[in-house]
DNA sequence: GGATGTGAAGTAGTTCACAGCC
DNA sequence: GGCTGTGAACTACTTCACATCC
């Protein structure tokens, strides 16, 4: 493959958030039957300027060609290369509620880099049942796995950390609101769905939004700080 | 009333965002039967410095005591009143799928500042359901809004959006992984929950991860080398 | 003593402007 | 001509260090 001219500098937080939107973007050319697409196009597509675009994907090597844009072949490549795509990550879900269920089920979310390879939960109700092709087990008989995404009450949130712990999984990505202990060496993300509408809520009342004399167009990553909603520029049309 | 310490300057992006989480610590330490807490403690069980929790609350006004930290109660009001809890917003979910029906029945996501007034689906399986204790309607009976939450598949974002804009509903929040274009004065809000977790994967193939470094709930920092040579004394605590 | 609030310094990220190459 | 890649300028956010006040 072209990968020779891979870079592979350290992609800043913001980047690493967008790699993901710009390699939906692509996608949907490459469906579409186009071959190139260049930094114009692009920024639009996925919210923020061309000049961001050509920042980001500089970062991960020399991937466009001057006057005719990027091949959308070597973008889809280089970016899932940079994510991590070309080998899948062992994933579980515990915590079957409706969000559980949304995410599992949802298209975009466990396809690229990671496999589902187990559901757990403590009510009896839903262990058994299948969903997503998955029997739910019982959260008791966690299994190791690089990755847990916890859709828990609050509440049950770091009883069940410890026992991801226990079961030698060191990678959290929480969506309870309640900040959690765990040991060094053990990563937590987290997502807390509520502070988005809140921040939405703030922009209402503050006009800080749509009267600012711009377009509030902002990506929000969840609890993940990327919050780049600079209302300056337009990026669609 | 002793409004006078209210500022109200112009609050950063990520501040607005941290806001939330500081309400949430409060109440849980008045739950907790206490009167006041000092940024340190607040700080860590916020997941961000004590420093960082200092620069965001004096924004809102001078609300602490030197010497003796900050008082709950007050807290409690100001962040409130900062995001507009004061007087809520009618909000309107779109979309009752797995998604939607776990928002509007989550115990944080509705409560503060906002009013859930009614729910829509394009699906004659979920119309009339029950949800939340409300019924869901059609979306061609979608009524004006102040905030539209869309938990509609991305195939059906757009078109969704147009009804809201039609409808006279000048802010959305967008599930869908999809941009979404809406006329000058309408606000978007974009949350793709599938950027969590690659962002979360791509850390765990980098080795950057685990330490959460710089993210906003990095209350769990795992050390990690950064492979500095001169990172070798870690700052943290 | 002890903790806040804030100028100053430092760091990170974005945007500008243009050189370089197709 | 057109578009990328990038130094330089700019802006935003965080952290340091300490004066300030209870």
């Amino acid at each position: 493959m072209t990968t020779s001219r891979l870079r592979r500098r350290k992609l800043s937080e913001p980047t690493i958030a967008r790699l993901p939107i710009y390699q939906r973007v692509v996608e949907e050319v490459i469906v579409g039957g186009r071959a190139r697409i260049d930094s114009v196009e692009l920024g639009t597509r996925a919210g923020v300027t061309a000049t961001t675009v050509r920042r980001d994907l500089a970062g991960l090597g020399t991937l466009g060609t001057r006057g005719a844009g990027y091949d959308a072949a070597v973008l889809q490549s280089c970016i899932g290369e940079a994510l991590g795509h070309d080998r899948d990550c062992d994933v579980v879900v515990i915590g079957l509620g409706n969000l559980g269920r949304a995410l599992v089920n949802s298209s975009g979310f466990l396809t690229r880099g990671a496999r589902l390879i187990g559901l757990y939960d403590v009510d009896d109700a839903v262990i058994g049942k299948v969903i997503a092709g998955h029997v739910v087990q019982s959260i008791h008989e966690l299994a190791t796995a690089s990755v847990a995404v916890l859709c828990v009450p609050a509440s049950a949130a770091q009883a069940v950390a410890d026992r991801c712990v226990e079961a030698q999984i060191h990678a959290l990505l929480n969506f309870a609101p309640q900040v959690l202990s765990v040991p060094l060496g053990t990563a937590v993300h987290d997502v807390d769905l509520s502070i988005e509408l809140q921040v939405l809520l703030y922009h209402l009342h503050n006009g800080t939004g749509p009267l600012g004399g711009g377009l509030l167009h902002s990506l929000a990553v969840g609890a993940s700080g990327l919050a780049g909603s600079s209302a300056r520029e337009e990026p669609w049309r």
